[in-house]
DNA sequence: AAAAATATTTAGATTAGTCTAAAAATTAAT
DNA sequence: ATTAATTTTTAGACTAATCTAAATATTTTT
């Protein structure tokens, strides 16, 4: 498990995860590109070195997939992201939505037992400040079943598990708003003209409108956890 | 106060720090050389880049030394370093012969608050776990008068307060022998014929070697503080 | 099925940091 | 004060990661 990966070539394989999660199929150049802000030539040449590491799967113009030891590896940065990020909210006193830049930085900080003696110091934490699952030790995380809150049944009860749009913008809003992880939530009104939604948040009425209800995810308590 | 030095950049400011204060006069390319485990061609570029800058004051063939900048650019990082050993030590439970490594990443976050808060959590600490000063927001530190346990006076009551030789290594052997920083010492006999002494450590009567009273730092308690 | 639009790869340059080998300057020894 | 040894700088090359522009491939539209 000596790995030793550059913390661009660490980045590339978040990245890569994060966006074949969502289609479930192989990785575009060009959306990686997006992601990554950089140019797809740029992504060529260094899938192509990611490949030779026997990190992903590709074959030119078929897009790119993790292998078995680059979701690995993916999955070890995150858990190590979300664990930092655990650290900086519980006990640096900063807010959530400060907290992704320095764990950008921290994540890529390489030790064979660091991260470990941080989970332990956290007293294993299964999820982040933004609700994300935390993987654990052997990569293995909750998959607690959410949906948006725009989905959510009227005078169902639930509570905010995770945001979709994770922008700076959009967590400092929630924060202006007093919407945290954990919070209870129902909609008692579903406004049909604008779609806006009337809930009862932490025992307050709130409106909340159309953009903002399709970037919370709420637990949904119809599946065990 | 936006910096946005490279990784390489800040250490080699660290390095000219920490030459020039043994020194304490301009430091040589091949000392840097030495130090950096690099070609001194290379340190010769870069300390061009840093002059550039304005980092570092610099005529050729006539060494370098720290400007004012410099130095207080050197001076937060070795902040942040010792640090994050304190925190490394005091709350991951590692050992203080173990931190060194880690530190020397987690000096190069950057963040403009991280490492104020971090101050505030340890509880601004004035010692890192070697026994060396930690600098505060402002860059003071306390310059606590030590002297080398070689050179301690019999029957002196004194304790360690740091090391001169912080290789791993010696840091192992200190811990094998359970000598840490805050120990009590007392030296009973001075053996002329091979330089060792009879101390008495935390009450127990053990022998030390030349070799390592030479990088034993004592307090010296002459002087106040 | 050809043309147009889009996506991806290639080719060649650039920058940071490093390296080796050779040249120049400084310091030490005779 | 020459010569010799050492230190430092220069010159040129190398790698990782990036970029722009041009060349191919693929996909979509007609
Ligand atoms: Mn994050
Ligand atoms: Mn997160
Ligand atoms: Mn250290
Ligand atoms: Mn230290």
């Amino acid at each position: 498990m000596k790995n030793n990966l550059s913390y661009t070539e660490e980045n590339y394989l978040k990245a890569i995860f994060s966006l074949s999660k969502k289609t479930d199929s192989a990785v575009s150049t060009n959306d990686l590109a997006g992601k990554l802000v950089t140019n797809p030539s740029s992504v060529t040449d260094m899938i192509r070195k990611l490949a030779d590491k026997n990190l992903v799967d590709y074959k030119k113009y078929q897009g790119v997939t993790l292998s078995k030891g680059g979701k690995k590896t993916a999955i070890s940065i995150i858990r190590s992201h979300r664990l930092w990020e655990v650290f900086l909210v519980k006990h640096l006193s900063y807010r959530w939505d400060e907290v992704h830049e320095i764990a950008e930085q921290l994540e890529h900080v390489k030790s064979e037992t660091l991260i470990d003696h941080l989970d332990a110091f956290l007293e294993f934490p299964t999820v982040d400040p933004h609700g994300d699952p935390i993987p654990d030790k052997d990569g293995n995380m909750l998959t607690f079943t959410k949906k948006l809150l725009s989905e959510l049944e009227i005078n169902q009860e639930s509570s905010i598990v995770g945001v979709r749009d994770s922008s700076d913008d959009f967590l400092k809003y929630l924060n202006n708003k007093g919407i945290a992880i954990g919070n209870s939530i129902k909609v008692v009104y579903k406004e049909s003209f604008d779609k806006s939604l009337e809930v009862i948040l932490n025992n307050n009425k709130v409106l909340i409108t159309e953009e903002v209800a399709k970037n919370l995810f709420v637990k949904d308590i119809n599946l065990k956890n």
